[in-house]
DNA sequence: CGACTACTCAACAGTGTGTCGACAAACGGA
DNA sequence: TCCGTTTGTCGACACACTGTTGAGTAGTCG
């Protein structure tokens, strides 16, 4: 996912290309991704406009780089969780559902400039739709082991399930991000989710 | 929110107008919303580009005004809509989510590139939060008056509930229309949305 | 029929992107 | 140690799109 030179020559090189990084995330904490040209970017690293290009080919692709870095935390967190949903199936969605807050919430500037270049780049899209379904595939799986022990009713299909659960963890966590319009209060935000996630899979309706 | 001139003069005026309008939601249905400049809307408008700034300020606002109209068809929709929760809950919640997607599909082209444009435009972004806000306040009050009448059980602030199953509404729908990554099926996302509001509302969980 | 309003566009100015070609500096052999 | 290759650097250019200005034309109304 990141292109890297071999570490040689002049002052740096290598050193540039973190330095484009951390300028980029750094400027992403003040203002927005389209308000942030490649000439902030080369002269927050100390170069030239057309050295930016020496390192990466776009704007877009440094954002890449730092979304990358950002999922792979989430995986790193998420796989070193306890994992005991025969025990405790309520705290171990919730911890999950928690890695995610935590990870997100401290890269806000990255996960928010992710969640609108998702829209219009091919390439941040695909490694975002990529993470997304590991996540609803990882959901599902669990989901079904629930159903087939009988700690989870049948209901609608698991996998669609899954999806617009996480769809929806997404889109909150993004709305509680961005602090834009209806959110929910980022410190009742696990609170909620994890509520609607256990009756949706563990519940039933009255009818 | 639209703003009209006098009917009068040359060969339309006012049509121009519409005219404009109409080839943006054409040029949506074939490329994305960046990829459209405001020469390709003047030239499918018939006037030259220093033209178009006569009707709109912005390439955006004339997207803002293609929102504002499906977000008054899903107003309307939602208006004429039976509303009669205790005789038959489920059925009337799937109706209104049925709204939804039947208007946002049928305008899919405008949905999708407003959705994007939320991101970055001011209006537009204020515009959807206050519908997403009016949706979210009436279904809060609906969870209230269901929870008074002992048909849904107490649990997380009603408020809240009605943020996040908004938000997932939302969220679903999009990667419905856009064909996004993990996404539900179109014909299965009514069952699946509807599931999940009702065991959220009216389901318990058994611990 | 003259002034007024609605409307139109050629031409200009500005801003940001991406490329090209010349050049500098380290390194790795012969 | 010198010389070619790789790595890194940037001035200057071409381009695409946005937004503005100012001069004009065409209907319409007193």
């Amino acid at each position: 996912m990141a292109h890297r030179r071999s570490r040689t020559a002049r002052l740096s090189g290598d050193d540039r290309q973190l330095a484009l990084l951390a300028t980029a995330e750094k400027l992403l904490g003040e203002r927005s991704f389209d308000d942030i040209s490649i000439e902030d970017l080369a002269a927050g690293a100390g170069i030239s406009r057309p050295t930016f290009y020496f390192y990466f080919s776009s704007k877009d692709e440094v954002l890449l780089a730092l979304l990358d870095t950002v999922i792979a935390e989430v995986r790193h967190r998420v796989a070193a969780l306890p994992r005991d949903f025969e025990l405790e199936p309520a705290a171990t969605w919730r911890r999950s559902i928690e890695a995610f807050i935590e990870v997100f919430s401290a890269h806000r500037a990255v996960s928010n400039a992710a969640m609108t270049a998702r829209m219009r780049n091919a390439d941040v899209h695909a490694l975002w739709a990529t993470s997304m379904q590991s996540w609803a595939d990882y959901s599902t799986e669990i989901i079904l082991a629930e159903r087939a022990r009988g700690a989870a009713p049948d209901g609608i299909d698991a996998h669609d399930l899954a999806v617009a659960l996480n769809l929806m963890n997404e889109r909150v966590l993004s709305a509680s991000l961005s602090g834009d319009a209806p959110r929910i209060d980022q410190a009742r935000s696990l609170d909620v989710l994890s509520s609607i996630w256990l009756r949706s899979i563990y519940g039933t309706t009255p009818d």
